[in-house]
DNA sequence: ACCCTAATTAGAAATATTGCTAAAAAATAT
DNA sequence: ATATTTTTTAGCAATATTTCTAATTAGGGT
């Protein structure tokens, strides 16, 4: 069973709830809430962030909220990092191509 | 079946192809000789990698060379970026506590 | 026409994922 | 002590994923 950052982020729900999460340090209850599934089926979703280190569970009383550990998204962040050079040297490409279009035009 | 970027970088074998294939196009034979595993699953990643846009085929003879669509990876950057403010500020509040200890030492 | 090579499809098996309901555990409140 | 609330665990089912081997399709060369 692997469990890291990029799986973990591999399901919508699971995307939802650290969206929900990095802004206020909810209970699981809370989290529930905001969903159309059964608290336990959150309670999965949780315990996998938890695992992989994305979320922190912090024990209140009968509830534990939890909140975002956002550098642990660095792991994919970084990942992702060297094909930026790739896809905004395309557009550097266009650029080029509509530099060139313009200077012709004002040669004209 | 989903079949979105998440889902398809979730999986190692897959991001591995991603990597090779980012530095020169490849068919599928050649992306197959990096991997201790079937061409037929490599077929399958291929195929995944295909449909959810992260990769372009182009059939020459009966050779299929596979190369990158950048581009497609700027899904995951821009739901990544909001919390990358968070990651950074961290350490920011970290970079403060360093700085205002160094004042401190001046200040003796 | 026949063979080789590249790749896909089909069929099967093992395992993982995602969800449910019901029951149990743990903390708090009455 | 008993009831309530929050959360986890257990048992179950449906579906998806990942891999394999074997068979098929399709292009190119002899």
């Amino acid at each position: 069973m692997r469990r890291d950052v990029f799986q973990a982020i591999a399901d919508p729900t699971r995307r939802e709830i650290i969206t929900l999460v990095s802004k206020q340090s909810l209970n699981l209850n809370a989290v529930a809430e905001n969903f159309d599934m059964s608290r336990q089926a959150i309670s999965l979703h949780i315990k996998i962030l938890q695992e992989c280190g994305l979320i922190l569970i912090k024990q209140e009383g009968r509830d534990r909220y939890c909140s975002i550990q956002p550098k642990k998204l660095s792991e994919v962040a970084d990942w992702i990092e060297p094909f930026r050079k790739l896809w905004e040297a395309r557009f550097d490409k266009v650029d080029d191509i509509l530099k060139k279009l313009k200077t012709k035009k004002n040669g004209k």
